[in-house]
This record gives structure tokens, C-alpha cells and sequence, in this order.
DNA sequence: TTGACAGGTAAGCATCTACTTACCTATTCT
DNA sequence: AGAATAGGTAAGTAGATGCTTACCTGTCAA
């Protein structure tokens, strides 16, 4: 799978694949925050939260709002209902409804196969 | 955020944030598999496919089991509602119904800080 | 207007990642 | 037994990632 130098940008789910990103996300689910403050309680320069803010923008996952000299970060959480419709086709298997199913449906397969 | 060399082994965000692996679980999906019918419809070599179901197995989002010199891999679905928990949080900001509120909590905050 | 603050951006670096090819072991088929 | 098949694993590589420091622009306050 080629991937531009850009992926993360546009993927949500390579955004959210960072735990860091993550972090940012849960803390903008409080409410908007200038960058210094959404900086605060990570233990990496500001810098480096800047070009996390920046993926997560460019994955439309936050919003800003300028202020003065001051950017305030909103969480956009939209785009993460992509990752939410794939996760919940899943559901079904972990919910263990399909187990049986699942059991017929490999079993048919083998057969299948063999032929 | 320190990453040591197999985070994306034992991560679940991480391991599902490649397209390819997010594809080979699909495809897992329909029913267990041997690697080579694995990864037929692939463009990349078999080892790649190889590597790929090692991070999943170790994400414990597969399982195999032998059956002679064959590897037929099925799909462990459930470590995935770490990731549908985690989205689910947000699932109340897209739906709107919190816009109202947010909007509030973000004026309230405003007001704090100006104090 | 000069300095301090907010924050984006470029350049550089170490490491990780997603591949490749080459090779090895275990099993099955003749 | 010997060849073919299934598939794991090592080593190498190009490029992506996650940081850092250095620097720049725009805004506010004295």
C-alpha cells in the first residue's frame, strides 16, 4: 500500500493511530484551548504539538479560531464516525452473536475449498 | 510519547491505522484463511502479508491455528471495542447534541480564563 | 516603538515502518 | 528419498514519523 508523506494527515485512522494525537482530541472534548494550553500537560516542546494539531487538521479532526495572537483549538468530531461505522461491523463478531455463524460460514468454506 | 520498536504489535489504534492490515481483516471477516489465499488478492509479496498477520497476531486481533502446512488465520474481533469504546465517547459531539452545551462550556471557559 | 508573548514553520536527526529478496524449516506428494 | 509446497524469518532499504532547536511573523502591552 503506497503511502504518501502525507497520510497521516488525510487518514483519520493513521491520525488517531498516535497516542499523543489521541491525548489531544480527549482534551479538546472539554472545550476549545489556546495551543499554550493544550501544550501545558504534554512533556514534549510546544513545536511538536503544533505539528500534531496541524495533522489533526489537515484529518479535519479539530477546527481553529484565531483570537488576538491567540489560536484556539475546537475538536471536529465528525470524521471520526468513518472509524466508528468500521469498528461497529465488528460488533457482531466480539459480541459473540455470530460465533455459530462464523463456525458455519468457515466450515462451508473448507468445503468449498476442497472441491 | 516514548514508542518503543513493536508498538504497533501490541496497539490496537496503531495495528488498525494501516490500510493493509485494516483490508486483511476484512477479508478475515468472511471466515478463516491459509496466508497464500491470504494474500492472493494483495499487491505485495507474501513475507509482507507474513509481517502484517504478525503484527495482528501480536495485536491479538487474529488467531491461527495449523492444520498440517497450512496456517489458516481467523479473526479475533474483540480487542477492537478499545477502539469502538474509544470513538463511541465522541459519537455524542457529531450527533449535535452536545454542540449547544460545548458552545456554553467554551464561554464559560472563556470567561475562567479572562479571571 | 520596543519588548514580550503566541504560535507557526524550516531544517535536521534518530528511529520506525513497510516493504523487498534470500533463505530456512516443516509437511505433503510422487 | 527427493521435489514441491506452505509459510515463517533475517537482512537490507527507501521513505515516513516524531521529535528537537532555531527562527520568523503577528499581536499586545509599556
Amino acid at each position: 500500500m503506497k503511502r504518501s508523506p502525507l497520510t497521516a494527515s488525510r487518514d483519520v485512522f493513521a491520525a488517531v493511530g498516535d497516542p499523543t494525537r489521541r491525548r489531544l482530541l480527549d482534551l479538546l472534548s472539554r472545550g476549545e484551548l489556546p495551543v499554550r494550553r493544550i501544550a501545558a500537560p504534554f512533556a514534549m516542546t510546544r513545536p511538536a504539538i503544533s505539528q500534531h494539531l496541524g495533522i489533526l487538521l489537515r484529518a479535519r479532526l479539530v477546527e481553529v479560531r484565531r483570537d488576538g495572537r491567540e489560536r484556539y483549538y475546537r475538536l471536529h468530531a465528525s470524521p471520526l464516525r468513518r472509524i466508528h461505522d468500521w469498528v461497529r461491523h465488528y460488533e457482531r463478531f466480539w459480541k459473540g452473536k455470530l460465533t455459530a455463524l462464523g463456525d458455519f460460514l468457515d466450515a462451508e468454506e473448507k468445503k468449498e475449498r476442497r472441491r
